[in-house]
DNA sequence: ACCCCGATCGTA
DNA sequence: ACGATCGGGGTT
């Protein structure tokens, strides 16, 4: 059990603030842990790149659900992308983990990230606030920068996506 | 039942 | 810069 665990209000807000606030956090994943070095923050109506841009569907609607519950898929046809809920119930939003550094080895991509912890769609809805092997902890405050999403054709004049400075 | 394409990655 | 790859979401 970990003290240091942040609790489910930390994601009860807008994504953009918690994708910033992401950047230097502890990740932890079954026994294996690492330092979060890139995010990205996804809305809904307002952003054209979110999978809940259009409403609530079978996949997005657990967006518009509790925050600090995982949203994992599938993309591509083989690489998995972790992302965990944010803001208050009925309003969508998640942030995409998208660089980890576990000790020495720097995971710098979303699908590279889930294939080296095994993380899968049977890890989708699971509460990162309740669980011990499956939750965020307080690391160091880093610089970080902001830039355009990656991979997505629209959406583009948003910089939703921050770096940290010092690991990439 | 099926079509289409993607919040990627690795190689060139 | 680009092609491989294919599951499954969204719609019929």
């Amino acid at each position: 059990m970990n003290k240091d665990k942040l609790p489910k209000s930390f994601y009860q807000r807008s994504s953009l603030e918690v994708a910033k606030d992401l950047i230097g956090k502890r990740f932890f994943f079954n026994g294996i842990s690492g330092i979060i070095t890139e995010t990205e923050c996804y809305s809904g109506s307002d952003d054209p790149a979110s999978h809940a841009f259009k409403g609530r569907t079978l996949r997005s609607s657990i967006m518009f659900g509790q925050a600090g519950i995982s949203y994992v898929y599938l993309i591509y046809g083989m690489y998995h992308c972790l992302n965990i809920v944010t803001d208050v119930e009925g309003t969508p939003g998640a942030v995409l983990l998208r660089g980890l550094k576990v000790d020495d080895l720097h995971l710098d991509g979303p699908g590279k990230l889930c294939r080296f912890l095994n993380i899968t769609k049977e890890h989708n809805g699971l509460d990162l606030s309740l669980l011990d092997d499956f939750y965020c902890s307080d690391g160091q405050a880093l610089e970080y920068k902001a830039t355009p999403r990656i991979g997505i054709k629209v959406g583009q004049d948003k910089l939703w996506r921050f770096v940290s400075a010092i690991y990439n």
